[in-house]
DNA sequence: GGGCGGCAGGTAAGCGCTTTCCCGCGCACA
DNA sequence: TGTGCGCGGGAAAGCGCTTACCTGCCGCCC
C-alpha cells in the first residue's frame, strides 16, 4: 500500500504539507504544490489508512448497530432508517448480528468499543433476566463514559436515549379490534417469554380482553420462536390444545406468516374459520394471502430516530422518544363463523 | 479510554509484558504477572483499541461486502450467508449500501481499502456501461495488488474470483415453463436493461422462446426498477401494450410480488387470467397469495460460498463458481384459459 | 537599512499498540 | 570458580497519520 510518505516523497514535500493538502486543512498551501501532491495521490492510488487516521485525530467516525438478524425485514427495515441518517451524517455503520445470543450482544458491545465506535445503536427486544441486563448495562456505561453516545429501540433496562415503541398500546390495539369482531376465543402465538418485547405486547393484549371481559388462560398462549418457524409451531400446538378458538394474535408478523402457511396447509379458511392478526407492518404484510390485518410500527422511522438520537445529542439529558402503534386493517381479519 | 500503559502501570509490568498476557503471546510469563494483569485489565474494563492493533500489526481482520441495499429480501439471504462464514472465520463484516448508485460502488472501494480489509464482496449485477466496469476493474486491481482479495457474485467484467449464478439457464427455465403450459403471448416484466443480471436472465427466456418458435417481440417487454414498486409500474405498463398475454415472467422475485399486487387490485386471476413466474426463489415466495412459482437460486449458500472463495484462497488462479439455477412449481403457474 | 511581522513549509512529537532486540539473572557444566 | 546458555522481562522502534510548533524568507515600516 502507498503511504502518505510516499506521495510527499513523490511530490517533493514533507509529508505535512501533503497531509494538510490531502485533507483540505485550513493551512494555506502555493498551487503549484497542491497540484503535484494531488497529482502523486493520483499516480499512487493513494488511499490514507483509516486506522492511521482514526488514531492519529482522536475523532470516532464510524458508528455501531447490533440487530438479531439483519435478514429478518424487521431488522432491516429499522436498518435502513438507521443507515439512511448515518450516512447523511457521513458515517460507516458497522453492523453486528447476534443471532439473539445474548452472549454475543455482549461481546459485540466490546467490539464496537475496541473499535472506537461514535455510537452504538441498540435495536431488538430487552430481555428479562437480571444477569444479563446488568452485565450489559455496565458495558454500556462505560462506553458512555469515554464519550460513547448509545441509544436503545424497545425497552432495555438501560437509562439513556431510547426510541420505545408503543409495545402494550399496539397490543392492545389488536386485542381490541378481534374483541369488538365479536371473537371471544383468542388464541395467541407469542414470542419467547423472557423478551420484554413479547410481555408488553402481551399485556396490552390483556387489557383489551380484561376491558371485554374475556378470558385469556394460560393454555390460549403458545410461546416460540419469534420467526415464521416459530409461528407454524405455535400455531400446531394452539390448534391441538385450543381447536375452538376463532382468532389468532401473532405477536410479530413473521410468526403471522408462519400461521397463515399452516393454516393454508391445513385447509383452514382465513379470515372465514380463523382471524389473523399480526404485528409490526412489515413490508411483506401486504403481499402474503390473505393480506395481514397488523398493527404498524414505522420500523425505518425509528432507526432513522434513534440514530438521529445517538449522533445529535440535543443536550445532556437522556432522551425518550415514544412511537404510536397504529391498526391497519386488511383481509385476515374478520367476525367470528357463526 | 483506558489504554495498554494504563493496564501495564496499574498491574507494574511493562507495556510490552501486558501486551503479551493479553494477545496469549507465546512467549512465557509468570503466572503472578499473568494474574496481576488481568485483574488490571478487569478493574479498568480495558478494551485494545483496535485501531491501534491492526495498525501495529500489519493483520487485516475485518472484510468488507458492497450490497444495493441489505433490506432488500436479494441482498439479506446473500448476506446472510456471508456473514456466517465470516463469523466463522472470527472477521466483522462491514455493510456498505450502494442503493444502486455506480458512484458509491466506486467510492465504497476505496472507503473499504482505506479500512484495510481483508477481502472485498461485491454481491450484485454488473452493469453495461464499459467506462464504468473498466474504472471499478481498475480501482479492484489497485486493491489486490496491495495484497487484498476480491470476490463477486454474478457476472461482472472482472477476473478474480466468482460466484455466477446460472442467469441464462433459469431464464430459459422461466420460459420452458411458461411455454409448455402452452402460454404463447408472453410479457415479461425486467429489471435495468444495463444491469447483466437483466439481460442474463433474458436471453435464456429468448432461447426458450426461439425453441418453442414463439416470439417476444420489444413491445412484450417493459424494464423497470428490480423491487416491488417496478414490478406493479410495469406490470400495468405491461397490461396496456398487450392485453393479450396469459403470462407473465417477472425477472425477480421482488418484481413478481409487485405484479401478484397490481392483478390482485385489478381483478385479474392468477393463474387463471396470467400466470406468474418470478426468479430467485426469496423467503417471501412462498407465502404471497398466490405462492409464486419461480427459478431458485442458493442466494444465502451463494453469498457463503462468496465469503469462502475469498477468505480461504485455494491457489494462485481466480476461482469461479457456477451455481445452478432450479424451477420451484407454486401455485402462481398454470396452462393458460382456453 | 535593520528589525519585525506574517506566511509557507518543514520538523517532530505523539496516537495506542506490537514485536524485535537486548539485558540481567540463575542454572548447569567443565 | 569461570564460562555459557536459557529464560523472563523491559526498552524502544516502528505502524501511518495529524498537528502544534518552529524555521526561514519576504516585504514592510520606521
Amino acid at each position: 500500500m502507498a503511504t502518505l510518505a510516499d506521495v510527499a516523497r513523490r511530490a517533493g514535500v514533507s509529508p505535512a504539507t501533503a497531509s494538510r493538502i490531502i485533507n483540505g486543512s485550513p493551512k494555506p498551501v502555493t498551487e503549484a504544490l497542491r497540484e503535484r501532491v494531488l497529482a502523486a495521490v493520483e499516480e499512487l492510488q493513494y488511499v490514507p489508512n483509516a486506522h492511521a487516521q482514526s488514531l492519529a485525530r482522536s475523532h470516532r467516525s464510524a458508528v455501531g448497530v447490533i440487530v438479531h438478524d439483519v435478514s429478518d425485514p424487521y431488522f432491516a427495515e429499522i436498518t435502513r432508517g438507521l443507515q439512511r441518517v448515518a450516512t447523511q451524517h457521513g458515517r460507516l455503520v458497522i453492523i453486528c448480528n447476534t443471532y439473539r445470543d445474548p452472549d454475543k450482544e455482549l461481546e459485540y458491545v466490546e467490539l464496537l468499543r475496541a473499535h472506537q465506535v461514535a455510537a452504538i445503536i441498540l435495536t431488538g427486544s430487552g430481555y428479562h433476566d437480571e444477569e444479563f441486563t446488568r452485565t450489559l448495562d455496565a458495558k454500556l456505561r462505560v462506553y458512555q463514559a469515554t464519550g460513547g453516545h448509545v441509544a436503545v429501540i424497545g425497552r432495555h433496562d438501560h437509562t439513556g436515549h431510547a426510541v420505545i415503541p408503543a409495545n402494550e398500546t399496539g397490543g392492545y390495539l389488536m386485542g381490541g379490534e378481534l374483541l369488538s369482531l365479536g371473537h371471544r376465543n383468542l388464541g395467541v402465538i407469542a414470542g419467547p417469554e423472557h423478551l420484554t418485547t413479547t410481555t408488553d405486547r402481551l399485556a396490552g393484549l390483556r387489557r383489551a380482553a380484561a376491558e371485554h371481559g374475556v378470558e385469556l388462560p394460560a393454555s390460549r398462549i403458545v410461546y416460540a420462536g419469534f420467526d415464521r418457524a416459530g409461528g407454524t409451531a405455535a400455531t400446531a400446538a394452539l390448534l391441538d390444545a385450543a381447536p375452538e378458538i376463532t382468532a389468532i394474535a401473532a405477536l410479530n408478523d413473521s410468526m403471522a406468516v408462519g400461521a397463515l402457511a399452516l393454516l393454508r396447509e391445513r385447509g383452514i379458511g382465513v379470515p372465514g374459520r380463523i382471524s389473523v392478526i399480526g404485528f409490526d407492518d412489515m413490508p411483506i404484510a401486504r403481499d402474503v394471502t390473505p393480506a395481514l390485518t397488523t398493527v404498524r410500527l414505522p420500523l425505518a422511522d425509528m432507526g432513522a430516530r434513534a440514530m438521529s438520537l445517538a449522533l445529535e445529542p440535543s443536550g445532556d439529558a437522556p432522551d425518550v422518544e415514544h412511537v404510536d402503534a397504529e391498526l391497519v386493517r386488511r383481509e385476515s381479519s374478520g367476525p367470528p363463523a357463526s
